[in-house]
DNA sequence: TAGATTGTTAATCGATTAACAATC
DNA sequence: TAGATTGTTAATCGATTAACAATC
């Protein structure tokens, strides 16, 4: 779709720009300029320009950007006008967390599936679905084709089953297994490991130590 | 402690140089070259020693690194030598999610307590604990003093429920909740945005793709 | 029009990679 | 010793910031 490249760092912050227009939308702010958004988000005005000047032009000289056409245009960048199809592998205390968490479902994630291999959790329900055996998956994929796996499994079984969900035709894994998954290359992996957030935390409790 | 300043980009690698050396020790490999390390870990063998002579050098020429010892010295550069303290504030799905994960205390962090602003949640055992009222958090923090409170609350409260954390010496705080807290420099704040980050996934899936 | 603020080029800064002398 | 590989300096690359002409 897109031709140029985008750097990686700019992806990252999009989202964060997103939360901020939609909450200059609630406080029914039409308008605002690159400076004083950069001081609310405490970035520089110049990296605000330049990051949304990858997507193209979406202010006025003179006037700044307006908040809806901008919010809207990055919700379009990001691909959150559109509806993504879910499923989570794991069941787990994570799994039926991600599941019972309903704020994806309004910005357009619906989850469509929620699978284990324990078959003590078969047939429970979560939110308005039940918990299936990780066996039926590939003939459940067949009928309900699903873009993106949430994997909160133990790390040990994360990659044999992400091959498995490539297989069936899986386009993204949002992993929050503590492995690097190997997948080709035109799958999409995002990593949430948590583990090593904590540890970055726990490095900067260590070593910024103002005593 | 320290006194130069390492960067960033370099501190978020560590967890994940501790992660491969730690399963290079069991599977009993004794030694490892940056360039097999590179190899593995898919980064260059140049970042690995640049990275790791930030802190000390680890290694022997003609040898490697000892994985046992390099992987001892990354845990302490990682504070992961001494046990820190932590609550969770918000029992909803992910607090008790979170809680229930047994990981975090094989790691050295051990949770003393949760809590919740919902009565209904009053005493419900969570792991060994017991759901408490935040109203009791002032006595609970003088009594039991605690160095990290992991947010997993709903954004709106997230500010004020910081705040109080603040005021009863909290020193660092791993933050799930939808804003960008305000908190006095000496605070460490660590952020998991998980909808920013399935945000990044979905841009990813609407601008690789691939038809 | 004059003032404001963008879009964009140029300058700076920092991080990554390459190269190699030091040394085990 | 000769070979291997680190620690470290120098070169390159990319990202951020500054500056300003374009323009609403």
């Amino acid at each position: 779709m897109e031709s140029r490249e985008i750097s990686r760092a700019v992806i990252k912050r999009l989202p964060r720009y997103y939360r901020y227009l939609g909450d200059l939308l609630d406080e029914k702010v039409d308008r605002i300029s690159s400076n004083e958004l950069s001081q609310k988000m405490h970035v520089t005005a110049s990296q605000i320009r330049q990051d949304l000047n990858n997507f193209g032009g979406f202010g006025q000289q003179g006037y700044g950007y307006n908040v809806a056409f901008l919010h809207k245009e990055i919700g379009k960048i990001l691909g959150l006008d559109v509806v993504h199809s879910m499923i989570i592998i794991g069941a787990g205390n994570l799994g039926q967390a991600l599941a019972n968490y309903g704020g994806f479902d309004r910005k357009g994630f619906r989850l469509e599936g929620i699978f284990d291999v324990n078959p003590d959790l078969k047939g429970k329900p979560v939110q308005d679905l039940k918990i299936q055996m990780v066996n039926s998956l590939p003939a459940f994929l067949k009928k309900n084709p699903v873009e993106i796996a949430i994997l909160t499994l133990p790390r040990g079984s994360a990659q044999e089953m992400a091959d498995i969900l490539v297989q069936n035709g899986i386009r993204a894994i949002w992993n929050f297994a503590h492995v690097d998954l190997d997948t080709p290359e035109n799958v999409i992996v995002e990593n949430v490991h948590l583990s090593e957030s904590l540890m970055t935390l726990s490095y900067n409790l260590s070593s910024r130590n103002p005593d």
